[in-house]
DNA sequence: GCGCATTGCTTTAGTTTGTCAACTATTGAG
DNA sequence: CTCAATAGTTGACAAACTAAAGCAATGCGC
């Protein structure tokens, strides 16, 4: 394995075991909130003011489309999310968040990011560096 | 929200996105890989010279101790992975790659390191940089 | 030594997540 | 209009996960 290899695998070790770490104080369990971690996913995919077509989602989630449409229905059972048709295509369904799914994703996305977080502990120079580098990564789109 | 909530909640949003842009090159779907996402998981975390009780598996994949056990008892079915009574402690089982699993494993870390992976893409100064983060991120252990 | 709470793992039962294949409805190309 | 492609749903099933109960081994207090 060369140098670079090597420097890469560390890194990709490294954003696992970031990625579980942070799942952990996820959904507090037993909370009102209690979503599962996919559930998270879709809400926090979910710009409050740009509902997402199912499709999208699923590329997104790297899923089958047919899952997405479990995942959607638990959360329209909640209220939490809602069914639109879409204007310009009658196939596509559009994703919205309800005034619900809305507060709870805001409280969810500050319970995440907020004092007792490990991302919040980093340095505002490295927070910065972090973000640099994991949108040249992920492409920005 | 403050200026480092906010560059903290985009990191952590990049993150969610490269997580699931690098599941998709994960298990070539059909191939004789053929590893579920949380076995290639386990199969990672797993270092061929040093075997790891379940329970310190379940804490860092931060999942259920009984999940743990339907894991491990699938990719031990496939003989990938075999349960060692610990010495110390005869409560403790220890996971150990059989040498099938560590070739499996070496070639699932080279698949997801190497050419066309995002992350080998990135400068030798960034790879660095972005170790040195997620190692103050994880606490390093 | 003896009790007794704790720890590590398994089992059972149940939900959620995820895939695949078949289906409906809509779209768009020829 | 015909026909292939696309968006989403359904049904059947495997895998991933949780919570609760249980078992064996540990270790602490006495």
């Amino acid at each position: 394995m060369s140098r670079m290899d090597a420097e890469a695998s560390r890194a990709f070790q490294l954003l696992v075991r970031f990625f579980f770490a942070q799942r952990e104080q996820l959904p507090p369990p037993g909370d009102e909130l209690e979503l599962s971690p996919a559930q998270c996913h879709v809400l926090h995919l979910i710009d409050p003011d740009r509902p997402m077509p199912m499709g999208r989602l699923a590329g997104t989630l790297g899923c089958d489309a047919s899952n997405v449409t479990g995942l959607v229905d638990r959360l329209e059972a909640r209220a939490l999310v809602r069914r639109r048709p879409s204007a310009d295509d009658r196939r596509v369904k559009v994703i919205q968040l309800t005034p619900a799914g809305s507060r709870l994703r805001a409280q969810m996305l500050r319970r995440m990011t907020s004092g007792s977080c490990r991302l919040s502990r980093l340095s505002a120079r490295d927070q910065q560096a972090l973000v640099r580098i994991l949108e040249a990564l992920v492409g920005d789109q």
